[in-house]
DNA sequence: AATATGAATGTTATATTATAACATATGTGT
DNA sequence: ACACATATGTTATAATATAACATTCATATT
């Protein structure tokens, strides 16, 4: 690596991949749902969907709850951001493509999201489908409660 | 057993439950709970809030959301009911008081839904919060997926 | 019985989250 | 140029949930 090459941030290294990635898979990245992913990742923590368009439309004035949702969509069912049901919020995923399903870990107290994805996890969403005779096909799985930082 | 005693239903077990557990903790099942309460159970599967509402509106034409929030509140608060936040839907608790969380298997083509505690999922939250520093609060596991008597 | 108290419920209004339905534009291949 | 599919624009509304304040009710005490 030579010294002119800056690191990257978490969040443009999200999106170089979310680029590489639809690039790879013939998805198109479009101009709004690049600005949508880069307004996901500019916020720390999750962000809401409404929070999200009122962002938008600051770029772009026409932005309204559809353009929003349907944008959210396209993230979604290609793996470069999720869903936190229990606090119906969005966060962009560190490493689209690496597995279906990420696990959270959500501070009560801070708001900080962390990913805790593990083969444990996945053993055990196997193992418990498995014994119900029961197919998985999407996992919610959220822990919230207080993170380290937050104990003090 | 005598030969009179009928077997409760799934639903009545459930009530009885519930009145002995407020009986014993010193909560108030007063009559509107009551009714919210057997009409989650009437349903088989989940049940969304706003259809509890028409229901309870058949029997108290002055119910309104508030009414049910407040309601679904107090029965989730003392662990009578889950809220499935994958689906914004809440069902009834088959053994309140026996543990604090419940993880469901949802059938997305039959919206049949199984509670699917055990304790190896306990424990890879335990360890999951553990390896990350956190303490964990309220957990949602949701496997949405298919049934068994669906694959057919 | 009168009164005080807190909990529960009633009531109005509104906030928040999300989608249906149809119109228009845009990119791509023929 | 044309057809087609996909993406976006637009209007309206559905679905989910709570804030704020008023009233009622149970019960405990005087």
């Amino acid at each position: 690596m030579s010294k002119q090459q800056k690191k990257l941030s978490v969040s443009e290294e999200a999106l170089k991949k979310a680029e590489e990635l639809c690039e790879v898979n013939g998805l198109k990245l479009t101009k709004l749902r690049k600005q949508v992913l880069k307004l996901i990742w500019k916020k720390p923590g999750y962000v809401k969907a409404y929070d999200l368009l009122d962002e938008l439309q600051k770029i772009d004035p026409s932005a309204k709850p559809p353009t929003i949702y349907r944008t959210l969509d396209f993230l979604m069912e290609n793996g470069l951001i999720h869903k936190l049901q229990s606090l119906n919020a969005f966060i962009g995923c560190l490493h689209p493509n690496e597995h279906n399903e990420c696990y959270f870990l959500i501070c009560d107290s801070c708001q900080k999201i962390e990913e805790c994805c593990s083969k444990k996890i996945n053993n055990v969403v196997l193992s418990t489908s498995k014994n119900n005779n029961f197919i998985p096909n999407k996992v919610t799985f959220e822990i919230a409660g207080t993170c380290q930082s937050c104990l003090n």
